[in-house]
DNA sequence: TGGCGCCGAGGAATCGGTTCATGCAAGGGC
DNA sequence: GCCCTTGCATGAACCGATTCCTCGGCGCCA
């Protein structure tokens, strides 16, 4: 019924093997044949068969990303910087969820669907504790990962430990000294990125001659409603701070509903900066250190083809510069003369 | 080098017919057959070539999502429904996007490459105007399409009139008479949900025999930015409506900003309400219509694949129930006395 | 002029399943 | 006791490309 390779040969009057050739640029065609192939195949609308395709040549032509959450900023972001790099590579772009904690035992292991599959991986920040990611790096294919490293395995991330820095001096600039943090959470199995942002703040006030004030340490566990709790805990202290560096922007976003809750107001009263650069964090005034994530996605995409080509280039990882994008959330401490300095590094 | 069917056959003692028949659990097999086939098959560590089960049967075991963003959250949302259904159908999910009119010219069209290769196609919204659409519905295949109803296809939408009239009803049971709307845009072919819900607004308002002031309606161009120029266009007319119909949450935002901006308190000096559910709407005290949009892929999903099952099962259109969250940026106009009576439904 | 190498092209094996037609044996109805 | 059905299983023909090997012919060099 649908047309075959056969059908072209026979009407441009060659082998299959040459039409073949033809078809994908090989050499050892001459050009004419080949012009007359290909306006045959346009003629009879000649489509490949991908599964004859794979199946003879032992490539797939398709790549797993491999992602915890869908629907989230960060994840949806990267996920769009993959997809065009993909798209344009001619690659097919399989999805796959590998679930959160809530659902992921009814769902069945990803790693097992792979197999076979798909000639290469891209894994988005899936929690280094998440069993399933041994069950892939296992699958021994090539694999590129964004906001997450493991040994021996390429990756693109920021910097989080300078993008911690960065965002702690802007707040130090400012005259802030007591500067609380809201982080994740103290008990569970940290992302790197969280202790790299908990050790790049450190190293900021310690280089300030700062004392990090235990007391002012909140957990608000990445979500808005953990970061507008965090804050309400942080400002009911004794002393509460003049100022916040939260781990990431939806924790901030919280915070600011926390202030707002308090008639505090951001900036004036007391500062907050995160970090990732979210869509919203400009129409909520939050000043942030931002984070290309659509780049992250296209770098890891690239990479990854890289890495799949002849060349057998050496995977290696990346790391993305980040800035600081200064708004309204944060200003200068109450009796501070601002100081026209520029922030950071 | 990887272990195949006739391995699989060799070590258990049958043909290949058998343990084909015997892994996919079809019948005629005896039970103690197919026991010791599975047990092999697991010894062996054998994974099905899934190129050569495609090239054989005709089926391709994929279904391809095609959807103009990724990264905005309708979009993103409905596609974590979407793989949630797939993924436990064990099916693999092909992500495309068609691409926005700014760059669609420089991606390749994406219905030649979807041919031959997948067995059916979820569409998300892509504007009705885009010419790659037509090509996309001539390829013929199992199609369902989610916030976007096309002549012969089935669809899953929400009821955007009644969903139009219960905000506005909503507005007028609070006593407002002077409403405005923010809607798309005058000029582009608009999406049936941008007629549908205007359509709404209008049936909503001559049933409470209120006539509709043209001077307020403003154009939001379904972004944040766009609603906020377009609420400060409705601000500074001669006489400012007391509350605005919004199109979408996210011009929804916009307008909340433009508020803000003017000193005027939502839902005390100015009520505005939207229409979508939006993740950030609950943060932002938006009174809104939700639609379930997680449910709108998950029921798309499920519809497809009842589709392309046996039954032939005839493709139905399906109108997913909306309801109304009460949160701040509504409230009675002033002077009037609330109703306590229930919002329309 | 003979030989060597390269270019263009074809033949055919191969990838690894699915499925149809066929076959054998046991069980049931008459 | 015979025939027909039913259940289980096999052999082998596909599905539609890719690619290795072979081969003829032509140009070039010695």
């Amino acid at each position: 019924m649908a047309i075959t390779i056969r059908d072209v040969a026979e009407a441009s009057g060659v082998s299959t093997a040459t039409v073949s050739r033809a078809l994908r640029g090989l050499p050892n065609v001459d050009e004419r044949t080949r012009a007359r192939v290909q306006r045959t195949a346009v003629e009879l609308d000649y489509v490949i068969s991908p599964s004859a395709s794979r199946l003879a040549s032992g490539r797939t032509g398709s790549i797993a990303v491999v992602t915890p959450y869908i629907a989230r900023w960060f994840f949806s972001t990267v996920l769009s910087g993959v997809e065009g790099v993909l798209h344009t590579a001619d690659m097919d772009l399989l999805l796959t969820c590998i679930g959160d904690h809530s659902n992921s035992r009814q769902r069945s292991p990803v790693a097992p669907r792979l197999r076979r599959r798909v000639d290469g991986m891209l894994i988005i920040a899936v929690p280094p504790a998440d069993p399933q990611l041994q069950d892939l790096i296992a699958l021994d294919m090539p694999t590129s990962m964004i906001g997450l490293t493991t040994a021996g395995v390429p990756s693109v991330t920021i910097d989080d430990v300078a993008a911690a820095r960065l965002a702690t001096q802007h707040l130090i600039n400012l005259g802030h000294t007591r500067i609380g943090t809201i982080s994740g959470s103290p008990s569970q199995t940290p992302f790197t990125a969280e202790f790299d942002r908990e050790f790049g703040f450190a190293q900021a006030m310690s280089g300030a001659n700062i004392q990090v004030d235990p007391m002012l340490e909140a957990y608000g566990h990445f979500s808005i409603e953990g970061g507008e709790a965090a804050m309400t805990a942080l400002l009911t202290q004794a002393q509460p701070p003049t100022a916040v560096f939260t781990l990431s922007d939806e924790m901030a976003f919280g915070a600011l509903r926390a202030l707002r809750a308090h008639d505090l107001r951001p900036g004036k009263d007391v500062s907050v900066i995160g970090v990732d650069g979210h869509d919203m964090a400009e129409y909520l005034g939050l000043t942030t250190v931002v984070q290309p994530v659509v780049e992250l996605g296209r770098i890891a995409a690239e990479s990854l083809l890289a890495q799949m080509g002849e060349g057998a280039a050496q995977p290696e990882s990346t790391q993305v510069a980040t800035h600081l994008v200064v708004r309204e959330s944060t200003g200068p401490v109450a009796g501070h003369r601002s100081t026209p300095s520029k922030d950071g590094r």
